[in-house]
DNA sequence: TTATCATATATGATAAATGGAATATGGGCT
DNA sequence: AGCCCATATTCCATTTATCATATATGATAA
């Protein structure tokens, strides 16, 4: 039998609040607005599983936190990461993957049983997501690289970093041509021979 | 404030059960193979999942089973899709999607943070994940093809399908080359600028 | 002045998914 | 006789994630 074979996913969103609490003290608040803008397009997260997984990571003792009083914002609990925090991202950052990451793409599965459908409706749906692949490509060419080289300069001592900053934003880049590619190879299949 | 934006992955996997029994009434093992040699490349799910969603489906009046006697074999629960499943399968495969599927891949988020390593365990896993992806994109180009012709030349109704499946597995090995590449020229980059 | 916006956190209900194990049948192998 | 294998299903505990909502503050805009 096919085994249920074993995924590390369930611990990931852990370890990017750990990297980011590496570089610097941060809120909840500050984590989430890390990973739209950083880590969303290969890892996300809602603002509440944010926050249940800073209270875990505290009880773990990965983290602790304090109370900071504000004048003019409501006040705010930033989290610092511990040695042992930082030994434990350690130890996961350098595990060997034995497996490539599983992946999940609605558009594929609604595609795969779309001969149910008929040809201008599978069409649409292609010429929109084509669209909003366009988009995110044009996100990783212009805005993402602008954000890098942005923080690299607010932030030299981060120069290291950078270099695999750039490397996943070429991740995206790259997937995202090569999906519009595809994308548009298969509206020409579609209009053909369907 | 950025919005927590809505997914609409909640539901997949019961469409990829209703799609599966769309074309012939099968049993929750049957379902398991089909999820793991048709879908899994952009959608998976455990036995136990399988199962449950199944239970949660006939419930919902979208499927109808029986018990099939077997000599040989445990007895098993034959599934149906019903007139109503099949409507809603229908209703949900022409649903237009606004945005793109999120991606979760962990090798990104260790890379992202990886100038916490040093060269030779980045480029151990680098070179490891390249011959994983190797693999996987020769899949596409011959095992998945393969399975295809297989299926149509036992199903020859189904022709119209293979269409949609092939430009399923077409994505899988325009993505992988894609990504194939990327790990090329990652590991150039690490090895020359790290 | 009222409303909205950005900041900031929390929680309760529910859903989705994982991981592991348990149970059962009959065939085939040693 | 004892074992493993493929078939076939179920259950439990837990984790992960979503969705909606609630609360609070001060600044700014209508």
């Amino acid at each position: 039998m096919l085994q249920d074979c074993a995924r590390d996913n369930s611990v990931v969103l852990k370890y990017v609040l750990l990297g980011g609490l590496s570089y610097q003290p941060l809120t909840g608040y500050q984590l989430k607005q890390f990973v739209d803008s950083s880590t969303r397009h290969f890892w996300f997260a809602q603002t509440s599983q944010i926050y249940r997984t800073l209270d875990m990571l505290e009880k773990e003792g990965l983290l602790t936190s304090e109370i900071q009083e504000q004048d003019t914002r409501p006040d705010r609990r930033l989290y610092h990461i511990t040695p042992t925090g930082r030994a434990d991202l350690q130890t996961w950052l350098a595990e060997l993957m034995i497996e490539i990451s599983p992946a999940k793409d609605s558009l594929l599965v609604r595609l795969f049983f779309s001969a149910q459908l008929d040809k201008e409706t599978v069409l649409t749906q292609l010429r929109l997501q084509r669209s909003l692949h366009q988009r995110q490509l044009s996100l990783y060419r212009n805005e993402i690289v602008a954000l890098i080289n942005e923080s690299t300069q607010q932030r030299p001592e981060l120069k290291r970093d950078a270099l695999f900053w750039d490397v996943t934003r070429r991740n995206g880049e790259l997937v995202e041509e090569a999906y519009v590619r595809w994308l548009d190879e298969t509206i020409q299949r579609i209009e053909a021979e369907y």
